[in-house]
DNA sequence: CTCAGCACTCTCTGCATCAGAGCGCCAATG
DNA sequence: CATTGGCGCTCTGATGCAGAGAGTGCTGAG
């Protein structure tokens, strides 16, 4: 017995997950007949409680209260998602089903039909960080809204597109900004803005006043749209946790939790760790140390571009969920993420 | 007595608005006791229960069951609204600080930052309907991205930017790109692209062919832009009604609620009848005919752009809310919108 | 090691009771 | 004749209680 503690034996696995699979099925806890039905393992119910008072003992289960069933402790599901779980790859027909729906036509939309369609698969919610940008640019552009006002348009080395409404102090002609922009991009192009400003410390005592202005507004301007870019997480399908019982019961737990994603700093931080590991990831219950998270688990995977991490999927829904469902879902959205950001 | 069914005497009016204000300071019905003390008229609860029997009989208030006090019903509120609420205008303070927090970078983020300000000072979900715009364009750049892929720029008539990708049949060379966007630019700046499909029609032939495709493609992804940003409605600060008590205690009805969020077409199309009328408008509980606004109330304002209206902010909130302070809000940021949005 | 049986505990449901709030009606009043 | 105090009625919400159901822990036998 006494080494039981460390080690679990095969038997007491096999009921740790029938239990675990039961729970995430039914929300009900499991009491030992149930779990006797189920096993397959033709004992009866006395000698599985037991097993039963092993695994509570070694914090695997726990009941709510004395004359309920067991349900799995955050610690029980971790050993279940761990070694426990078979997960069954998604089928073609599927696969095909989430590719459709991602649209391509540009950045954002491609990171906001990803968020969407794992949200309407899982029917839990989606979150997608968007992808780390590179700080260069590739194109650049001046164009004069008024008298005093120009639009600024940066494409970056990514392939997306900023922009931005400058306030200028003296007004510029249509060619003055035609120059500028041509000199930006043939001399700078694919630099950082940083780059860019020790370049042209040096030369920009040389340019025409009015011209060297010009280019300040716009590194100003450029290093703000790169850096207010920075990172962001789209969240979607917040609506379906709503549906989840395992949660809505608790009206306070709830709207802590759509605080959260109000906040997103919060869960950008904890997204951001994904991002250091390959494959999915799953944080459970609030093992990330966030209350607000108690009851739900988050099953991350980063998606790439060149082979670089730049981002990550993920989902939130209740810890109770189906994880051998959910896992392949986010493995092969991030991976169908990244080959439709790497054509670029 | 039988004069009153269609008239409410002055000290019927009232009655009927201090029970709207303390039940919607309150939340609990109001009994006939409580409002012989608030209304400051010096009458009996029992001569007071005599005017209530006849407010409830022309439908202005009703009771949840026999021994609580009375409530609004939305007709109550209507008449309410309409013709007994005295709103105080904001002061100077509180619409600098609307104003401090409108982010007019560019219109999405104005639009974005005014939805987000409503919720956070009124505390209910705030709402913007994006602006109309014209189909026309001021300025259009192709930039190739990869062998067969060009990242086509298109800045509106407004001064928005979109973007989409464009695959193409046969790799561009950056001069072709640079003639066409010339072209383009130079003979159809402020058309729309149904008007450039048109005059282009004729002249299409002579082109050389790979030009009059890239046009084609042009055309077609122009349009598509146009079209598809063509209305779209912002929400923030659902979060907020998760703590109205009204609202969270029936899990279906809030449920109902978010899904309406997040079909915006049913939305957008309650939302666009305020387009209609200028100033303020109100909509009270399920008078829109939609369900799940049962509980709730929706305060709106159509903002303009030179004189035009191009769209419509609002609040959604419980129907028991502080019309008085809401009113002027939704008023001053409409205002303010406009204002923001003209400058351009 | 397994298992049947038994006592125990805890929850949940229905039922009855009781106080509180508020109304409608009526008769008295100035 | 509008106003008012009073009385009976009704409905809700809280409280207490008993019984059924579910599941456990323990014990002693195979």
């Amino acid at each position: 017995m006494a080494n039981e503690t460390h080690a679990l034996n095969e038997r007491a696995q096999l009921l740790l997950k029938t239990l675990v699979e039961r729970y995430i099925a039914d929300g009900q806890p499991v009491g030992s007949r149930a779990l006797s039905k189920y096993s397959g393992l033709d004992l009866s119910p006395a000698s599985i409680r037991n097993v039963m008072a092993d695994l509570e003992d070694m914090g695997f289960i726990a009941s709510p209260h004395t004359s309920a069933g067991r349900v799995p402790t955050p610690r029980g599901y971790r050993f279940f998602v761990d070694t426990l779980l078979t997960v069954k790859p998604l089928d073609r027909v599927e696969i095909n089903q989430l590719e459709g729906q991602l649209q391509v036509e540009n950045t954002q939309k491609l990171v906001a039909s990803a968020s969407h369609v794992l949200s309407e698969i899982t029917r839990f919610a989606g979150v997608v960080v968007t992808p780390r940008r590179s700080a260069g640019f590739r194109h650049i552009e001046f164009l004069r809204l008024s008298e005093k006002r120009l639009l600024l348009i940066l494409v970056t080395a990514e392939g997306d597109v900023q922009n931005r409404i400058i306030q200028t102090e003296k007004a510029y002609t249509p060619s003055e900004l035609v120059e500028a922009s041509n000199m930006l991009n043939q001399n700078f192009a694919g630099c950082t803005f940083e780059e860019i400003r020790r370049r042209l410390q040096s030369e920009l005592k040389q340019l025409r006043e009015d011209m060297s202005q010009l280019m300040a507004a716009a590194l100003a301007a450029g290093d703000q749209a790169v850096s207010e870019s920075a990172e962001d997480v789209v969240i979607s399908g917040e609506v379906n946790l709503l549906g989840i019982n395992d949660l809505s019961s608790n009206m306070t737990k709830l709207r802590e939790l759509f605080n959260l994603f109000e906040h997103r700093t919060t869960l950008l931080q904890l997204l951001d760790v994904s991002s250091r590991a390959q494959g999915v990831q799953i944080f459970i219950g609030g093992e990330a140390g966030l209350t607000p998270l108690d009851e739900c688990s988050v099953v991350t995977a980063p998606y790439e571009v060149d082979g670089k991490i730049v981002g990550t999927v993920g989902v939130i829904g209740p810890t109770r969920m189906a994880y051998e469902r959910v896992i392949p879902i986010v493995d092969i959205t991030a991976k169908l993420l990244s080959s439709a950001l790497t054509q670029r």
